[in-house]
Parts: structure tokens; C-alpha cells; sequence
RNA sequence: UGAGGCGUAGCGCAGUUGGUAGCGCGUAUGGUUCGGGACCAUAAGGUCGUGGGUUCAAAUCCCGUCGCCUCAACCA
């Protein structure tokens, strides 16, 4: 990159966000284009970063009960078709094989963009009696879904996740566990990727085909759009009767059961990227960061100096912290610009002068900080840095999100607001047309309802409010 | 699908009256450097997307074709 740096490369953060967000997803190394449209190669640093989400993740879904299994990829197009709102929702979007073993398919068979069928018709073979129940099954996958317009990471043709599905003998322990696993995400979100989201309730429109109910995680992004983070869904009987997943309940009498499913995919990522990154490129939270700490040795060649590195390096591993050190050649403030543009949480400067002083420079990414600490308790130094950077990186996102929410009476306030970068509160008759009208005119959708408040009367036609609904623009 | 644009070195691009293929970055080698994207020297690297036509001669003009991008449209 030579004399063009990264930070006059990259468009203005405030200005351009969408190519920013593209440049950094690729300069970065995160991905590179796959040869099909759409999809995408994962790198290596990206991939850690997934392997770190996913790990978090998986350690509250066994906390609260559930087992890992794997489905299959490929979903003949009979069960697909079952239940008629999921088929006519996805069907736009499915990619679908014809031909396999040199032959046409007597039955095609629909590449899965998510598992609630074949979970669908596998349950109905396990689940007999209500001693079998609650089912309680999470599956981290690949799914494929075709869309028109794809962006690393937000919407890509194939992505990874992880889908819950559980069937329970009950409509409310169905939708307990709905609402236990929104609850799981809103504290992963937080507390692991340092992102504050707003949970609720979607709207009809903007629900899962097939669900009863659908509830969502916003976060805002940067440029104050929305990204819907991830989705629990309230699929009440709708599975159930489509692939006659019945049990023999106490009474002695057949019954459906009720299912729920969950998931959050790739897309997370992209939100790590657009939350928290800045101009210089990626900021990432501690817990999550593939490298947490990266050592650059100052004049390397300079007796004594990469010996000290390795030491500290050694030092910082043994207490646990995920650690570097860059002995390769480039100077260093081209290896300060290629970690910071990474996201790594914190840097390490090591030196003739630090080492003969028994100190070492530290650098906070994400307060842009450099300071001075004594090298005799480094590990607990970084230690509790990172504890730092984690807590406060939630928490400036929280400033920065909680002073960008209004509220607007109007649709022309509705529209003030969006234009503005804000999530904007208003109320909502519940009809239709008004929340058609909304996103024609301000190209702002309801993202979740905003629970506990009541409006008056709905923005767009001044009718008694039903709701009061978070609109927002959205990815 | 509607409209517009682009295919020339790994990447970004320049290349008009048609006449031996260029620049920057990156890469390799050697040296001086190293506390915020260092510098000097040398070198490697291209059937100009593709098929045909016009011409003594085509990256350049003409016709076809393939691919990609932007906007629109579509999009849980």
C-alpha cells in the first residue's frame, strides 16, 4: 500500500460506511470472494474469530440443556414443500439440485437454507411418547440461500450458523424456551461480542416464514442503520401438523407437539466489524479476538531484544492470554498500522529503552491509548487491560446507540430521524398499509416492537396505537 | 429483466489522427534502516477477456460473444 495508507484509502467512515465496511472486510484478510457469486472464503483470522463466537456460544446452550446433532444438507423437495407459508417464503431463494451420478433426479433435492423440515421429519420418528419430551437439539451448519445482492458477511450465498430446534409438549414451555434463547443471545451479544441489542418482537411482516412468532436482536451499527442479529421463532404447531410430530401425553390422548427454533449465523461478525470498527479498520473485543495481544519488537536486530520479546510472549500465553509477537521483518510502524487495522485489542511495544528500563509501551486499540507499565507483573497487567477494553468497548457502544434513539409523532419526524442514523420510537395502528407506507416513504423498517412502552396514536395515520415499534434502516 | 459502465502484469490504472506494451503499488535480490505504513540500486513479470472482420500493420476501428460492476427492481 505504500505511501496511500490505509486510512486515506478507506472512505470516510461517517460518509461512505457501506465501502469502508467493504474494504476493511477485505483488506483485513477476513475473506476473500469464492468463484461462485456471493460466496465467500473464509481466512484464516476470520475463521478464529468464528471458532470464538461459536465456542462462547456453545457453552450456554449446554448450560442450559441442549445437545449438539448434525443434519442433512440436502433436503428432498417434498418435505420442503410441507408447510405452506415456510415453502412460499423460501422457495425465492433456494438452490436446488437436479442432476447427481451423471442422472436427472426423480426428485429434486433443495440445497437446505435452514433445517426446520428435516428436523421436522426426523422428530416425528423419535418423539412417540411425552417421556420424550422436551427434544432440546442445536446444529451448527452451512446453509445456502440465493439471494440478489450479497456483502461479506451480512448476506452471503452460503453462510454458517447454528440452528436450535426444540419441540416441547406444551405451548408455553415452547414459548418460554423462545424467549430463554432471545435472552441467551442478548447476554452472549453483550458480554461477548460488546455489542448492546435491543430484543423484541417482530412484526407479520417481518417474520419467519412458517412461525408464529418471531423475535429479534437489533444492534445498531456505526452508521446507525440496524443489523438484525439473530432471530428465536415461536413455530407454535405449524412443524408439528406438517410432519406429524405427535406423542401420547398422559391423558392417553395424541397430540401435537410444539417447536421452537433459533439461530445466529456469520452475519455476527459482520456486526463486530460495523459496531466497533473505526477508521484505521477492525476493532474486536477481547473475548472474542483471535489474537488479543500482539508484541512488536522495536530495533529487532539490537542484542537482547527479540530474547526479551520471547520471554514476555511465553509469559502472556502461560497466564492464558492469546498472544503474538511479530518477528517478521517490516518496520514497525507497518506493523503497528497491518494489527491495529486486524483489531487487536491490545499492543505491545518492546524496545532497547523499555527493556533496559523494565517497562513495556502498551497501546489500547480501542481508546487509541499508549501507556507505561512495569514489566515485572505484565500478564496481570494485560490481563486486567483486556478486562478493560471488553467492559469498555460495551459500554461506549451503549453511549453512542442510547444517544441516537427518538422519538417521532409523525412521518415526517419518522423520516427526520432515520435520515438522521437514529432508531426511531413511534407508534404503530398495526396495520399494513401504515407500516408499508413507512418504508416506501422513509426506507425505514419495524425492526421489534419496544416492549413496555404505549404510544397514543400511530404515526403514519393517527389512529389509536396498538404498538410502539422501533423503525429503523436496516441491512 | 430495464438503463449505464468496465475487461491491458499479482493489485490499481494509463494508453486517439492504427505503427516494437507503459506507470504506480506489490514481488525477488543486495545494501542502509527500524519508537507510527523507510530509502537506494538491480531484476522478474503481459498470447491487451474471447471469436471473427477491415488493414502492409489492431489494445486502438467494425461485428459477434463471454464475464464482471453500478443504479433500478427484487430481497424475512
Amino acid at each position: 500500500m505504500g505511501k496511500e495508507n490505509f486510512v486515506e484509502q478507506i472512505a470516510d467512515i461517517e460518509k461512505d460506511f457501506p465501502q469502508w465496511y467493504t474494504d476493511v472486510v477485505v483488506k483485513t484478510g477476513l475473506v476473500d470472494y469464492g468463484p461462485v457469486k456471493g460466496t465467500m472464503v473464509i481466512r484464516p483470522y476470520g475463521y478464529a474469530i468464528w471458532e470464538n463466537i461459536q465456542s462462547e456460544l456453545d457453552k450456554r446452550f449446554k448450560a442450559t440443556g441442549h445437545k449438539n446433532a448434525y443434519f442433512p444438507l440436502l433436503i428432498p423437495m417434498s418435505y420442503f414443500t410441507k408447510e405452506a407459508e415456510h415453502v412460499e417464503g423460501f422457495a425465492p431463494e433456494v438452490a436446488v439440485v437436479t442432476h447427481a451420478g451423471g442422472e436427472e433426479l426423480a426428485e429434486p433435492l433443495a440445497i437446505r437454507p435452514t433445517s426446520e423440515t428435516i428436523f421436522g421429519s426426523m422428530y416425528s420418528k423419535w418423539i412417540q411418547s411425552y417421556r420424550d419430551l422436551p427434544v432440546l437439539i442445536n446444529q451448527w451448519a452451512n446453509v445456502m440461500r440465493w439471494e440478489k445482492t450479497t456483502r461479506p458477511f451480512l448476506r452471503t450465498s452460503e453462510f454458517l450458523w447454528q440452528e436450535g430446534h426444540t419441540a416441547h409438549s406444551s405451548e408455553e414451555e415452547a414459548m418460554e424456551e423462545t424467549m430463554k434463547m432471545l435472552g441467551v443471545y442478548k447476554e452472549f451479544a453483550e458480554n461477548c461480542l460488546a455489542i448492546p441489542v435491543i430484543t423484541g418482537r417482530k412484526t407479520e411482516k417481518e417474520k419467519f416464514a412458517g412461525a408464529v412468532a418471531t423475535f429479534g436482536m437489533e444492534a445498531m451499527m456505526k452508521d446507525g442503520k440496524s443489523l438484525q442479529a439473530g432471530t428465536t421463532h415461536y413455530l407454535g404447531q405449524n412443524f408439528a401438523k406438517a410432519f406429524e410430530v405427535k406423542y401420547l401425553d398422559k391423558d392417553g390422548v395424541q397430540k401435537y407437539v410444539y417447536t421452537s427454533s433459533w439461530g445466529v449465523s456469520t452475519r455476527l461478525i459482520g456486526a463486530l466489524i460495523m459496531a466497533h470498527g473505526d477508521s484505521r479498520g477492525l476493532v474486536i473485543p477481547p473475548v472474542v479476538a483471535p489474537v488479543q495481544a500482539v508484541i512488536i519488537p522495536i530495533a529487532a536486530k539490537k542484542a537482547g531484544v527479540l530474547e526479551k520479546c520471547e520471554e514476555v510472549r511465553a509469559l502472556l500465553e502461560k497466564a492464558g492470554v492469546r498472544v503474538e509477537c511479530d518477528t517478521t521483518d517490516a518496520s514497525p510502524g507497518w506493523k503497528f498500522n497491518e494489527w491495529e487495522m486486524k483489531g487487536v485489542p491490545l499492543r505491545i511495544e518492546l524496545g532497547p529503552r523499555d527493556i533496559e528500563a523494565g517497562k513495556a509501551l502498551i497501546f489500547r486499540r480501542d481508546t487509541l491509548e499508549k501507556t507505561e507499565y512495569s514489566l515485572s507483573d505484565i500478564a496481570e497487567t494485560v490481563k486486567s487491560l483486556l478486562g478493560a477494553v471488553q467492559k469498555d468497548m460495551l459500554e461506549a457502544a451503549r453511549v453512542r446507540r442510547d444517544s441516537r434513539i427518538v422519538y417521532a409523532d409523525s412521518l415526517k419526524e419518522l423520516l427526520g430521524g432515520v435520515e438522521g442514523g437514529n432508531f426511531v420510537k413511534a407508534g404503530w395502528c398495526g396495520c399494513r398499509e401504515c407500516e408499508d407506507k413507512i418504508k416506501a416513504e422513509t426506507a425505514a423498517t419495524a425492526r421489534v416492537f419496544a416492549e413496555g412502552e404505549h404510544s397514543e396514536k400511530c404515526a403514519v395515520c393517527g389512529k389509536q396505537a396498538k404498538h410502539t415499534v422501533i423503525f429503523a434502516r436496516a441491512y
